[in-house]
RNA sequence: GGCCCGGUAGCCCAAUCGGCAGAGGCAGAGGACUUAAAAUCCUCCCAGUGUGGGUUCGAGUCCCACCCGGGCUACCA
């Protein structure tokens, strides 16, 4: 295809800068020449000796508003680095795809009344029209969306391998179930009492569990068929469970702990979310919790994104100690409680209860007619004695009913003050026999350790306050701080800790942390314990639209679980009428999901005589997103979710599939860039999905993304009027009429409504529809073209930082474009400026100078340094009559990532025959760099005294020589003794003298 | 409350291993072109790096304390 002149014809008798004729061009001609498609091992004209560079932008979700300029941040920044390494040789895979399901599609076709795959179709058309307008270099032909059945079969294929498989705890990874079940028939494990595996085969192993000759230990022989059954599912990693849910009843589903927001809302939509106990499915995350800590040490991430996992994750040491009860029915029994300073043990003077500790709602069995059922069957079911003393039996009901009525916000606001009640009973502290009161409180959470605490008041801050309000001892056994005024968390020495056994006085925090566990475990009174904070992922939903699980249940009594065969899936959503999710206001209403009223025939399946039911519930969310790197791979695979050899290729950069996995880490993605808002929930669960399906053999790499960048947010200034409430920022003008996008920012000026001409207040927030302030980058393509958008956007500041959108500022990269293109084109006659000569030196130098300084910002990401360097060349050409070869056919390749349309047009301007995408990055020459002469400032004292010229390799002394010489710092040296000469090359010289 | 990130000219941002505080853009001022305006071009203007200490021959950069802005998290024993 030849480039073609003909812009002069289409615009006219002048060649000015025609932004939209040359961007729509090169967008036709990338399209068609699928100039950016990534050829896999074994395609045609696949080059096994090009790297690999995989880059790739976080999963949008198709919104029905479409783009607005702040999404389009991360995106253009990928496309640059996908459009360098080309031009560095790498063979580079930069898709895109869309997470389609999910709740505000579902939302917003409920309320147009379509059905949500239509709407989701609309919206993806609408969003691909606005990326490819941007010029964006992606494989098109790799694009996927989460919703197509050929991607929802492999999300299902997925969620059957979790099921099918456990984690097994002596190799610390997971395998397919029927490994469990092998080795237990082979007696290599036992099953304990509270169905805890015991590694029957090893020795050393059975005793540090303490399991050797455990007279409870039963062989899998020994269990009934129920029993086998329900040991499985205690391990497989996807499972059904009774659980403490976040229950919002106006959306009418679950939430997991992540999509609820502190103050106890739904992330979406704001409502309020309840606790309660329900039966879902979940996925046994927890199991990963050391390896997804422990691996982060394996990837190029921004460091307080891995403190944002390691503090989701929150890993704590410390030791589980038991408790004896002292007295009453369960007297003898232990209560256990986690603690991260058994070193404060001779501390402990009370304990504290969750008020959902089993120990505590028993004594809820008594009929009383405000019971819940909840309480009720809870207690039927587990049958427990309570600790709770006749006499506080009515004041310990009412604060957990109290506790329990609370919501989040409440329980929030009351940090400050803390509640509780006496239980009557006491416990025995097992360092010094002390009889210590136990009590019930909601400072202690029921989801974190055992629900149970030892209180340690004097090195505690939560236990102090409680201490101090409840008058309870207070007893110093960490020196080093004031127990009268507060407690002393800090280290110190141990005081008060002896008993006739072991003696942690004088000892330091961490040695008698070591001490007094070692001595816990000989004595049977406790262990050293380590304790997450992640809890298992609840993994169903009670909406429409997402992905079916591919689960049957049989029928009563039995209930068996039966996967859907492998070769059945995916299992597709029935076609519905009605796919309204069922929300009330009502909290204690049953979960009703959507799929409960699909037609039978999709609901009950017969399979051998026996009829079953589907799963009813449909996946969240983050299912989808969870692997769809992995498929962009190999899209259309239909044989498995990603074919071996490219997998190994792309996440290994290992084009040979004779090589086994290698012991050198892998590094996955090479770029992954996205916002900060993904760095504990999506970036953690595709974590633990990719070292599922690495356990299982199905990836090469053990993590997924190698290297992640976050990028800022794009925030844009809004306007309030005097009710607070934000009015269209376009509609806001200043006192002169002047919109105020013109003046936007600068100080003094004064904002007013339009339409009522009322006065309103400037701020500046997040870009989006509730402040009103989204600029859409169609607008901005429209007026300046897609390549000033881009530059602009990567000018304003470095990437990972937000920054304010001032639309009055892009004229200054539009300035540049134009400038540009004049140094190129003569505008009158159309006739290209460029001329076979030698650059002057100066030129030569300034060229290298840029090719080097652009090379170093695209490689760090800083595109706005590179943006700069690129502006300061071409100031520096306006003043040429012609352009010198050497820097025309290189300044437009340095360009060509950051805005590429003009780069391919003056390219073929020029002659050249294939894209500019193909033509190779610039090098410099660092002979080129040099200068002959310096100029180097001259300290005296560290002040700067005066400048010299010398020789670019003067030697030390000839510097120091020709410093001394200098008028003013000979005055400043003068009746002076000099004591120190600094010299460094090419920076400075610094004497020192007094 | 805890943790993280940031604070350089009127504004957005550069500044390599600690080495002359300024690359670039916006805004502003003056001028050229124009009947005029826009666009364009030329020239100019502007800070001593949030505050206070410390280390150093030398600190925007390293250390300590504090102030301001933004983000995350929130009784996790």
């Amino acid at each position: 295809m030849r480039p073609l002149c003909a812009a002069a014809d289409a615009c006219g008798s002048t060649m000015k800068y025609d932004f939209k004729q040359i961007e729509q061009r090169w967008q036709q001609y990338w399209e068609q020449q699928k100039t950016f498609r990534a050829r896999n091992p074994g395609d045609e004209g696949f080059d096994s000796q090009q790297p690999k560079f995989y880059v790739l932008d976080m999963f949008p979700y198709p919104s029905g508003v479409g783009l607005h300029v702040g999404h389009p941040l991360g995106y253009i920044a990928t496309d640059i680095v996908a459009r360098y390494k080309k031009m560095r040789g790498y063979n580079v895979l930069h898709p895109m795809g869309f997470d389609a399901f999910g709740l505000p599609a579902e939302q917003y076709a409920v309320e147009t009344g379509t059905h949500p795959r239509k709407t989701t179709e609309t919206n993806i058309d609408n969003m691909v029209r606005q990326l490819k307008r941007l010029g964006m270099g992606y494989d098109w032909d790799r694009m996927i969306a989460t919703t197509d059945p050929g991607y929802v079969r492999w999300t299902q294929w997925i969620f059957l391998q979790l099921y099918h498989s456990y984690f097994d705890p002596l190799q610390e990874k997971a395998m397919p179930i029927t490994n469990l079940i092998e080795k237990l028939e082979q007696e290599q494990y036992l099953v304990g009492l509270d169905g805890e595996l015991i590694y029957g085969g090893l020795e050393e192993n059975l005793e540090a569990l303490g399991g050797l000759g455990d007279p409870t230990a039963r062989k899998w022989q020994e269990l009934s068929p129920q029993q086998q059954q329900r040991l499985l599912d205690e391990y497989r990693l996807a499972y059904m469970a009774d659980v403490e849910v976040n229950w919002c009843p106006r959306l009418g589903t679950v939430l997991a702990n992540e999509e609820v927001t502190n103050d106890g809302r739904s992330e979406r939509g704001n409502y309020p979310v309840f606790k309660r106990p329900l039966k879902q499915w979940m996925l046994r995350i927890t199991a990963y919790a050391d390896r997804l800590i422990e691996d982060l040490d394996l990837v190029d991430w921004p460091e307080p994104i891995k403190l944002l996992q390691r503090n989701w994750i929150g890993r704590s040491h410390g030791a589980m100690v038991d408790f004896k009860i002292k007295d009453g029915p369960c007297a003898g029994d232990n209560i256990r409680v986690f603690t991260t300073r058994p070193d404060t043990l001779f501390g402990a003077t009370y304990m504290v209860l969750a008020p959902e500790h089993d120990l505590v709602t028993s004594v809820l069995i008594e009929d009383d007619p405000n019971l819940c059922d909840w309480c009720r069957e809870t207690n039927a079911e587990l049958a427990v004695q309570t600790i709770v003393t006749p006499d506080r039996r009515k004041q310990v009901r009412d604060y957990i009913l109290r506790a329990k009525a609370k919501s989040s916000i409440d329980r929030q606001t009351d940090i400050k003050e803390k509640t509780g009640v006496f239980t009557g009973s006491f416990a025995i502290n097992p360092v010094n026999g002390q009889a210590i009161p136990i009590w019930i409180a909601d400072y202690v959470m029921t989801g974190y350790g055992t629900g149970a605490i030892m209180a340690v008041p004097a090195h505690d801050e939560r236990d102090y306050a409680f201490a101090k309000k409840f008058n309870l001892p207070i007893v110093e056994v960490v020196s080093g701080g004031d127990i009268s005024k507060e407690a002393y968390t800090g280290d110190g020495t141990l005081v008060n800790s002896e008993n006739d056994e072991v003696d942690l006085n004088d000892q330091t925090v961490p040695d008698a942390k070591v001490r007094i566990t070692n001595w816990l475990e000989e004595k049977g009174l406790g262990k050293a314990q380590v304790q997450f904070k992640l809890r298992d992922w609840l993994f169903s939903r009670q909406r429409y639209w997402g992905e079916p699980f591919p689960i049957l249940h049989g029928p009563p009594p039995e209930c068996e679980i039966r996967p859907v065969d492998e070769t059945d899936l995916p299992v597709e959503l029935p076609q519905m009428e009605d796919f309204k999710p069922v929300g009330s206001d009502d909290p204690d209403a049953p979960p009703q999901p959507p799929l409960g009223r699909a037609p039978g025939s999709w609901k009950q399946v017969e399979i051998d005589g026996k009829v079953y039911t589907r799963e009813l519930n449909t996946m969240p969310n983050w299912a989808g997103s969870c692997w769809y790197y992995l498929r962009y791979i190999d899209p259309r695979n239909s044989e498995r979710l990603v074919g071996a050899e490219a997998e190994r290729y792309w996440m290994s950069g290992l084009p040979d599939t004779r090589h086994p996995i290698p012991d050198t880490r892998s590094n996955g993605v090479d770029l992954y860039v996205g916002g900060v808002e993904h760095a504990v929930l999506h970036l953690l669960y595709a974590r633990f999905w990719h070292k599922v399906l690495f356990d299982l053999g199905h990836v090469s790499s053990p993590e997924p993304f190698g290297k992640l960048f976050s990028q800022g947010y794009i925030q844009a200034y809004c306007y309030r009027d005097q009710r607070g409430i934000a009015v269209e920022a376009a509609e806001v003008v200043n006192a002169e009429g002047k919109p105020a996008s013109d003046v936007q920012g600068q100080k003094g000026q004064k904002f007013f409504f339009r339409g009522r001409g009322e006065p309103v207040t400037e701020e500046y927030g997040k870009m989006g529809k509730s402040l009103k302030n989204a600029i859409a980058p169609d607008e901005i393509c429209e007026k300046y073209g897609c390549d000033t958008l881009r530059l602009y956007e990567m000018y304003m500041g470095p990437l990972e930082q937000s920054k304010v959108w001032n639309t009055a500022d892009i004229v200054g990269v539009h300035r540049f474009l134009n400038r540009l293109w004049r140094n190129y084109i003569n505008e009158e006659s159309g006739e290209l400026l460029v001329s076979d000569d030698k650059p002057s030196p100066e030129l030569h130098r300034l060229l290298h100078r840029t090719i080097s300084r652009v090379t170093e910002a695209m490689e760090t990401m800083s595109f706005n340094v590179a943006i700069a360097a690129l502006i300061e060349l071409n100031n520096e050409l306006v003043s040429l009559e012609k352009l010198p070869r050497e820097l025309a056919d290189t300044l437009p390749r340095l360009l060509s990532p950051l805005a590429p349309h003009v780069a391919e047009q003056l390219w073929s301007l020029m002659d050249y025959p294939h894209s500019i995408a193909e033509a190779h990055w610039p090098a410099w020459d660092e002979a080129a760099l040099a200068e002959a002469t310096i100029e180097l400032p001259v300290q005296v004292n560290g002040k700067l005294r005066g400048r010299i010229t010398v020789p670019a390799d003067a030697d030390q002394d000839a510097i120091i020589e020709a410093a001394k010489a200098e008028p003013n710092v000979a005055a400043h040296l003068e009746g002076k003794t000099l004591r120190k000469q600094i010299v460094i090359p090419g920076r400075l010289v610094n004497l020192v003298a007094n």
